[in-house]
DNA sequence: TTGAAAGCGCTACCAA
DNA sequence: TTGGTAGCGCTTTCAA
């Protein structure tokens, strides 16, 4: 059996380059307040490299009191590739700016139990997605050194920054956009995935608002994203009396669109239909999906939000509405 | 301004509670060992509640030494809905494992110098995706006190436990299929998204040596996601002269599918076409899409091998073929 | 039943 | 130019 030689520490790199630790910490550390012959810095990197020694995170940022650490508590619903690809673009944004992005698998129950454990790593900031925290739990971040709490999601939390990501702004566009095209009886499709109501739940409220006061009405159609459920739906269209529907996103769109074809439902002439992420899926489909498209903040200025809020901490609560809708008007609508 | 208090330590609570260090971290650890009076430990619980007390992770684990870190640096390709999902179980289940997962950001080149950065966490197993890790890396990360290195990929790496991901297999199913379905001239779609070579290379590679020896034929096709591109290849479609093709996944096979529909090529009479991964929106098609349906493991399964290669890091690295595929046939081909 | 103290690995101050 | 040393917050012997 292999013996796996004990982790290096720099005081073994000292004692083999035969200097003390603080030399070493010195020159591994390119201090440019202390000068250090060219002798020993290359017997200390020497040493070092011999026995492959590597700094100990944690040691280095007890001693510092303070770590580099960004804390993102992993979402509670499933991340499609619209957010996915944001919260990817943003942990780039981050390691680039040295940054160390901790993805804490969202332990318990979410709440400011959870905030508890996420304290416990003294991250110097935390992004939480959507619901996750609530002011006690931002009190006790911020108690354990977090210079920076910001939530992404539809409200703001009292004492921390907010990205407000206002999904009501998608129901709200995709409504007025079919009323304009001259409908009246508008479904409003409901994912019964129990996840995805933090974006069902605005969405449909938005769609509501925005054509309140109207002669049109809003139905809400709650689905789940399987083929036989989508054709239990369709099955009864005709009953439902609806001549258009924002289905959520585009995948819903087009599970429902061809469950309503199967049914020999004609898009758009019978009913209009809108989705929503603009997936590359809505342009391929026939007739083509409308859809509103949604554009998130780019990862590097959220990077840069928090990276502000680092290095002032004092500063009031920075407020963003970020998500910004827009409808693509395509041919299903 | 309000003053945001310094961060209790065990210390204060000692202080407030009227006890030593030492005795509150008996009750806060409800250490067996020792037995503390009901009124002692009653006075610490309340010392720090009123203080909001939160440990100090990094403190605790430079004290035993070791930490239940479980680091997995972000995969370096584009992870689609499947891979995601099995990342996020992975985590949840790490997770109910007592383990902390810490998503790297892959900092800079990968390669064995990401396995230094990745060494400083001092991560009691790493789980590394695909390339991303050489012999050398593993080594580091040994030093470094890392009880198990797991990589996920095509290909074992020495000293590490392999999750064998074998994408030939995927082309090889794909391409036995199209060949008993009667198809001589297959072309295999290669995504010219350069993070996912990775997948595509194996895969076309799958395709090539299951037919190696007969009368077929396999033709690369470089595609870019987007349509245009599939337009351009649908174009010069006839000339190409293929009876079949593998489309790399179901999503770049539904955008070859429209590509090749719109140019009045049959499906799948003029070309049987078949996907990979076995998204709904593949049963969505029409024709509907014939797949390879791929099986990753569960997650819980290999946060218990991660768990047992932690326990026992002396056991030799296990190999584990986890990728299971099979042809689920539809109508398309 | 409780307390004193050592020490995990590191950096930064002060001396030499 | 280099070394000694204190101390970050925690746990865990050993003593009392």
């Amino acid at each position: 059996m292999v013996q796996i030689p004990r982790t290096p520490t720099s005081a073994d790199v000292a004692r083999l380059a035969g200097v003390s630790r603080a030399t070493v910490s010195y020159v591994l550390n390119k201090a440019g307040a202390v000068r250090i012959s060219e002798a020993t810095r290359r017997r200390v990197h020497e040493a070092a490299e011999e026995l492959g020694y590597v700094p100990h995170a944690a040691a280095r940022s007890l001693r510092a009191g303070h770590s580099r650490t960004v804390l993102m508590p992993a979402p509670a619903f499933p991340a499609g590739p619209l957010y996915g690809q944001f919260l990817s673009d943003l942990q780039g944004a981050l390691g680039r700016l040295d940054y160390t992005v901790v993805q804490h698998g969202t332990a318990g129950p979410h709440g400011d139990t959870a905030a508890r454990a996420w304290a416990e790593l003294r991250p110097v900031a935390v992004l939480v997605p959507a619901p996750g925290l609530g002011p006690e739990g931002v009190r006790v971040l911020k108690r354990a050194g977090a210079r920076a709490v910001v939530t992404l999601g539809p409200e703001a939390v009292e004492g921390a920054h907010a990205l407000l990501m206002d999904h009501a702004a998608v129901g709200h566009h995709a409504a007025r956009h079919l009323y304009e095209r001259g409908r009246r009886r508008i479904g409003v499709v409901v994912p019964e995935e129990p996840g995805l109501a933090l974006f069902s739940a605005p969405r449909l409220d938005g769609a509501r608002r925005a054509l309140a006061g109207t002669d049109a009405t809003v139905t809400a159609l709650p689905l789940a994203y399987e083929e036989p459920a989508a054709a239990r739906l369709a099955a009864r269209w005709s009953g439902l009396g609806l001549d258009a529907v924002f289905a959520y996103n585009d995948e819903y769109a087009m599970l429902l669109s061809r469950a309503l074809q199967d049914e020999g439902v004609r898009i758009p002439e019978d009913t209009a239909v809108i989705g929503a992420d603009d997936l590359m899926l809505g342009r391929l489909l026939r007739p083509r999906l409308s859809t509103v498209h949604i554009e998130l903040p780019a990862g590097r200025e959220l990077a840069a939000l928090v990276d502000r809020a680092v290095r002032d901490p004092a500063a009031p609560p920075e407020r963003h509405r970020v998500l910004g809708a827009r409808v693509v008007h395509r041919e299903s609508s």
